[in-house]
DNA sequence: CCAATAGTGTCTATCAGACAGTATCGA
DNA sequence: TCGATACTGTCTGATAGACACTATTGG
């Protein structure tokens, strides 16, 4: 690189969005969906985002727009988990202009229902399947997938279940959390015995609850504060 | 996000570049970092790195700088595993203007020697420990560091080892890269297990090596193909 | 011979997969 | 009572850690 790019007349103008790819867990693996009002795509789903502003991080910007597009207080946001996924930066991935768009992955336990009156308005949950089989806007079926195989094998790392699973959960929740983002069954005495063993992975509170489909009633887990599992849990392969 | 943003003359004007954390095994891990000629940082090191261009993805700018910089033949390149590493965007992370940065993780088998003549020639290998000891120009250490745990993470659950081995090996030479990376002492034997038992981690070739150092003369290997490491080689930890 | 590396074999503790069996709820 | 879920226990095969042993090179 020769430094004369510095010059700021000469470097070549971009723009940079964020754009964010919230799951959460339903009766199958869901992602907050936009329908776009304007060209190019309009009509079409896309993944909420915008526009770094000049004095904000990316990062900023996906916490901004995760507020503004979904309806979730900033009080609620530390219950989110947000973490960077990767940047996407071919040339005509946007028809209009040149923009690089950084990717967020965002896990929310809950299932924020989109306000009115506000951008939220045109936000909808969509089953990822149902999402990568249609057409998404941009390359926003590339980032989805992205997004889904990082959550997918954090799971199998990373204590990020309890994210999804709530701030309260029961063992058979977290096991849901499990088999609907990997979407396979798991054994539930061994997943039991893996998640008990693994030090820092929940904790015990003195609550019980009975689910809504009858049966004992379960103790109450809270996440154990550990971020690892080593060893990690299993995905069943084939 | 309100679509108005979308004006050429509104969005705020950024510019894009990548920067490379180029690693290689020696004696221990080492990065390709560059001294500054003009300011600010005139004089320290940084990652080299340059401006996204126009026509370019960002991962093509990465590629390009990796033969600049370097002076790897673009034949060479195919044996240089690239990867994106994460994007760096606080708003003051460059004192003159709006820089957004994507980092790129480069593994060589070999340690190209920089050629006189081009940008490479301010270029120099440094241990990394130092490297992170020392004062990196702009947010570089902290890139640096994000670098290198990627890089030990994904010795575990890929087969990335492979590339930093270089083309053909021994498997004393593929375990030096384990401990020369992670800092730590393997098992020989344990590790050979492993390894060999881990289908397409590595392929037998007719030829044997004797090392500098004497011995039996060893099994040639090379990269057998597979990506991943199920179950991942384990790291020890403490 | 010695130092150094390559390669093999084995014992053991740990852990995941599989599955049986008991307990406790609502209807 | 039945269906459904929660929870416990156990057998087995796979695997990682630790370590002993032999083999082959250069000096």
């Amino acid at each position: 690189m020769t430094n004369g790019g510095y010059d700021p007349h000469t470097f070549p103008p971009f723009a940079v969005t964020a754009d964010i790819v919230l799951l959460t867990i339903d009766v199958s693996l869901s992602v907050l969906l936009v329908k776009r009002g304007a060209e190019p795509f309009a009509g079409s789903l896309a993944l909420p985002g915008g526009f770094v502003l000049p004095d904000e991080s990316v990062a900023d910007t996906a916490r901004r727009e995760l507020m503004e597009e979904t309806g979730i207080a900033e009080s609620d946001l530390d219950g989110v988990h947000l973490e960077q996924l990767a940047t996407f930066s071919e040339p005509d991935r946007d028809p209009r202009m040149r923009v690089v768009s950084t990717a967020y992955l965002a896990l929310s336990p809950t299932k924020p229902q989109p306000t009115a009156g506000t951008d939220a308005a045109a936000a909808h949950w969509v089953s990822v399947d149902d999402a990568l089989a249609g057409q998404l806007a941009f390359d926003h079926a590339e980032i989805l997938a992205v997004g889904v195989e990082r959550a997918r094998a954090k799971l199998e790392y990373t204590t990020l279940a309890t994210n999804l699973a709530g701030p309260e959960f029961t063992l058979g929740e977290l096991q849901h959390v499990y088999e609907v983002t990997w979407g396979c069954g798991l054994e539930r005495a061994n997943f039991r015995r893996k998640v008990l063993a693994t030090q820092g992975f929940v904790a015990k509170t003195q609550d019980r609850r009975v689910g809504e489909a009858g049966g004992a009633p379960a103790v109450v887990y809270r996440a154990g504060g550990g971020e690892l599992l080593v060893p990690p849990m299993m995905r069943p392969r084939k």
